[in-house]
RNA sequence: GUGGCUGUAGCUCAGUUGGUUAGAGCGCCUGACUGUGGCUCAGGAGGCCGGGGGUUCAAGUCCCCUCAGCCACCCCA
């Protein structure tokens, strides 16, 4: 048993498995680069303030679940989101004056102080995009296709795109109203829970699963009847780009977000087979966001996208096994005896100059056990150096893929010869079990 | 934060109604002509049985606490 280990909800990515995280950052990347969005990163915490702010005071987030580090008079909590660092940076460099309209995507750590269990920890990667400065439904249409493009880039199926519009201040409190009026008459019947919600968040009384809430429910207002044209006009708009776009999506009135900044379009990806905890990502337009942190009333939306549940995800569907393991060090060099320790040290820096990788070994292994070592390091070549060859002036170059091995003069193009060697040799092992 | 399940070698797991020196597979190390991998064979190392306390002549096995993981809830990527 190890003396220590990583805090609760969270885990070391071992070397094995970083070929799996970037090939997951790698295909994020490049879809939503193909739409014009531009890399930003902000620093990993900010003012707490700041999500107190964007987030909302009563939220679970900002309530419960925030890293908060106080020192001195300053309070600083990392971030369990990215938007709103985003749009902070976005109105402290000035874009809203100089280059109103913005694309920007991030990757990287979000921080939240919740309770771990599969597909949920307390440090999470979230790949997100954020398009500050439209209200164009289009763009809308463009977000969250692009989320549906990332699943399908990966090769995921079975994902579904759900959409719904939770409209502006405005519908919200008048339907606030209508939903207040419906449930406060049979309050005392509904359960424990949604008579806590009733006073917080009446809205979630509508869609809780408790079986006698649901019958209560069964004729509740929906919201789509309540809001204005406008709202009704931008989320129609929204579902002609969908569609024009190609993209698959479905309705679905129960979609609210945990964030208050959120307004109109929210959408959420969901694949069932992760089980409880189904989402694979979401997001929504925050048209109040930006003036709310002090900035001039501007539009945008964005999207997040959980690493963690895409690895879950591509694991069951058998697609992570091709991107795990160790990555290969083409040439490994075998000393034997003393007198090579230091022709070797030289030697594998000659070759890494000229661009190989190159290992070689520390553990005063013996030759056997240094090829050993040289296989498991996925390596291609083997350089061996004895005292021997030293003598006279040679190395033996020996192919791994085919077992042949040559002298070569110590003075020739060692590099070149060990990379047509390496090249004449292709992917021989990679068709192994 | 609430409830439930689980915790034995590096990994995946066996371990009978509490009963002697806790096992297997894989992995690791060594060896099979004192300098050559993969395959095979032989041998070896490696466990405070998550941690702490208790019951008992005796605890990996039973009880309590604690930590961690998993599952569900709250909520959420």
């Amino acid at each position: 048993m190890a003396r220590y280990s990583a805090p609760r909800g969270t885990q070391d990515l071992l070397p094995e498995r970083i070929p799996l995280i970037d090939h997951v950052f790698w295909t994020c990347q490049e879809v939503i680069a193909g739409y014009g969005y531009l890399e930003i990163r902000p620093p990993l915490f900010e003012d707490t303030s700041l999500f107190h702010r964007s987030i909302g005071e009563v939220t679970d987030i900002v309530e419960k679940e925030m890293f908060t580090c106080q020192r001195a008079d300053t309070s600083v909590t990392f971030r369990p989101e990215g938007t709103a660092s985003v749009v902070r940076a976005y109105l402290e460099s000035n874009q809203h004056k100089t280059r109103p309209f913005r694309k920007f995507w991030y990757i990287g750590p979000m921080f939240r102080f919740e309770r771990p269990q599969r597909g949920r920890e307390r440090q999470f990667y979230q790949v997100g995009i954020e398009a500050i400065g439209s209200h164009d439904p289009r763009l809308d249409a463009e977000v969250i296709h692009i989320g549906a493009q990332c699943y399908k880039a990966l090769g995921l199926k079975g994902y579904r795109t759900c959409i719904n519009t939770i409209g502006d201040h405005d519908d919200r409190e008048r339907f606030r109203e209508v939903v207040l009026k419906f449930v406060e008459p049979k309050l005392a019947e509904y359960c424990e829970d949604c008579r806590g919600r009733f006073g917080r968040n009446v809205f979630r009384v509508l869609d809780c699963k408790v079986r006698g809430c649901r019958e209560l429910n069964r004729d509740a207002p929906v919201f789509l009847d309540h809001v204005s044209d406008t709202t009704r006009a931008h989320f129609d708009e929204v579902q002609q780009s969908l569609n024009a776009l190609g993209c698959d999506f479905e309705v679905d009135k129960r979609i609210v977000r945990g964030f208050d900044y959120y307004t109109h379009t929210v959408f959420e990806y969901r694949l069932s087979s992760l089980g409880a905890r189904d989402a694979l990502g979401g997001g929504g337009r925050y048209n109040n966001l930006v003036e709310e942190l002090d900035g001039p009333p501007t539009p945008a939306i964005g999207f997040s996208l959980g690493v963690t549940p895409m690895l879950l995800a591509l694991e069951d569907a058998g697609l992570a096994a091709e991107h795990l393991g160790e990555p290969e060090c083409p040439v490994f060099i075998v000393t034997i005896g003393d007198g090579v320790r230091l022709p070797a040290l030289i030697l594998a820096e000659e070759l890494r100059c000229a661009g190989l990788r190159v290992d070689l070994d520390y553990e005063g292994k013996s030759p056997k056990a240094q090829m050993r070592s040289a296989s498991k390091r996925l390596a291609r070549a083997v350089v061996v150096l004895g005292e021997d060859e030293r003598a006279q002036g040679i190395v033996q170059v020996k192919c791994l893929t085919t077992g042949k091995q040559e002298a070569l003069p110590m003075d020739s193009d060692l590099p070149g010869e060990i990379q047509r060697i390496l090249s004449t040799t292709p992917e021989a092992e990679t068709t192994q079990p």
